[in-house]
DNA sequence: AAAATCCTTAAGTAAAACACTGAATTTTGG
DNA sequence: CCAAAATTCAGTGTTTTACTTAAGGATTTT
């Protein structure tokens, strides 16, 4: 038998459903079901778990800390992540802290499984779409010295990134110099150093950026 | 036994999990499962349905045409609306166009198993959230002269969803206006129009609603 | 120590987007 | 058919963006 537990902070139902679904089929069980990291981390001490299936959604910040937190700690446990809608950043960054395989909501019920019966066996498990992914941020990454994959880093300024934070958070240029004492010119200039730096062309590209990055939440 | 089928024309997983929660309930019964909507008036015609869950997500013209055929041509089916996001709109629409329940994610399987009771007996259930939904509209609503509740519906058209669309991926309002073949004024009207209905101050507010939506992708 | 680079601040100017109002035509719903 | 909503477009004034330039300070490099 395999020892499945789940997690999802945001969808009691999906939680549910999930469970549902993956129970009785063959050779898995279902240990937890939690609704909080600290259910899971209490429950963790006292409960074998084969794999864990982590929903993330857009605010992922704490999911990624628990993967690596487990990666650490309990690396007996297996991370499978799923996502309803991925980004990029979301799956690669997952995979670095250390989940062992990736679904989307493309898959269906025999993929979990296979998901599921590839971590226990030690293996690694993406779809087809996430594998996409993979492949592309291997061709256009940088391996640094130590055979690591890097991502160009953004180089924003503290000051960029405040910015960017309080007008994600929908405040005007005008309220955002106030709030900051300094002009309004100020704030225009500093959002066009960060388009310069990132590249943009549109305020929505930084702000789809601003959200994979977790400056902001949706 | 209450025959129950599901809908979900975008999530397969969450299709396949809702029918493996509801499965071998008390009294429940699982006679259909559709991803489309011709996939469900094909089997309506030699099925017996008494309870129909539909999940509804934001691009929803087609689920309240679904509703009000129903009530109309077999209003022995009673529906059931499930959305992960609702918002007061389509709450309120897919209720005028007679559904007689409405879930969110908020809720657990408890909950789905007694809206299910509930319509089968010829009840409405709303959960907590839209019940104060239905408060709100009610109170800050103006009864016409049929005694009847009316409520100005925040219900975003095809084409300001497609101009949140086109917006969403990164056009400028004259890129969207050639691709329409439009004016750029009308695209400007479109867009006040969106921001009016949904009393939105910044652009950033309706990126975060497209996204939460799943209108455009970050 | 001097030079180079980056950060923070700011202004000029033109173009684009937004806010608000009004309105004509077409489509849709009852 | 009638009424409401959707779609189209314009006038006018404000705000934001795009692109350029730049001064003064902090940090790092040479």
């Amino acid at each position: 038998m395999i020892a499945v537990a789940i997690l999802d902070t945001r969808h009691p139902l999906m939680l549910e459903s999930l469970a549902a679904l993956l129970k009785g089929k063959d050779e898995i069980e279902i240990t937890g079901q939690f609704s909080s990291i600290d259910d899971f981390w209490k429950a963790s001490r006292e409960m074998t778990i084969n794999v864990l299936i982590v929903n993330i959604y857009i605010s992922h910040s704490e999911e990624i800390e628990l993967i690596k937190k487990i990666s650490k700690e309990k690396p007996r446990i297996k991370v499978l992540v799923m996502s309803m809608d991925p980004q990029d950043s979301v799956v690669y960054e997952s995979i670095r802290v250390g989940a062992k395989g990736y679904l989307t909501r493309q898959d269906n019920c025999r993929e979990i499984l296979m998901a599921i019966y590839s971590l226990r066996g030690g293996y690694e498990y993406y779809n087809k779409y996430i594998s996409n992914i993979l492949l592309n941020n291997y061709i256009h990454s940088i391996e640094n010295k130590d055979g690591e994959i890097e991502k160009p880093p953004a180089n924003l300024s503290k000051r960029e990134i405040e910015i960017i934070k309080f007008w994600g958070d929908g405040h005007t240029n005008k309220e955002i110099a106030d709030k900051l004492f300094v002009s309004l010119r100020t704030v225009e200039s500093h959002k066009n150093h960060i388009m310069q730096k990132l590249n943009f062309k549109t305020s929505i590209d930084l702000l789809k950026f601003a959200i994979r990055n977790n400056l902001i939440n949706v």
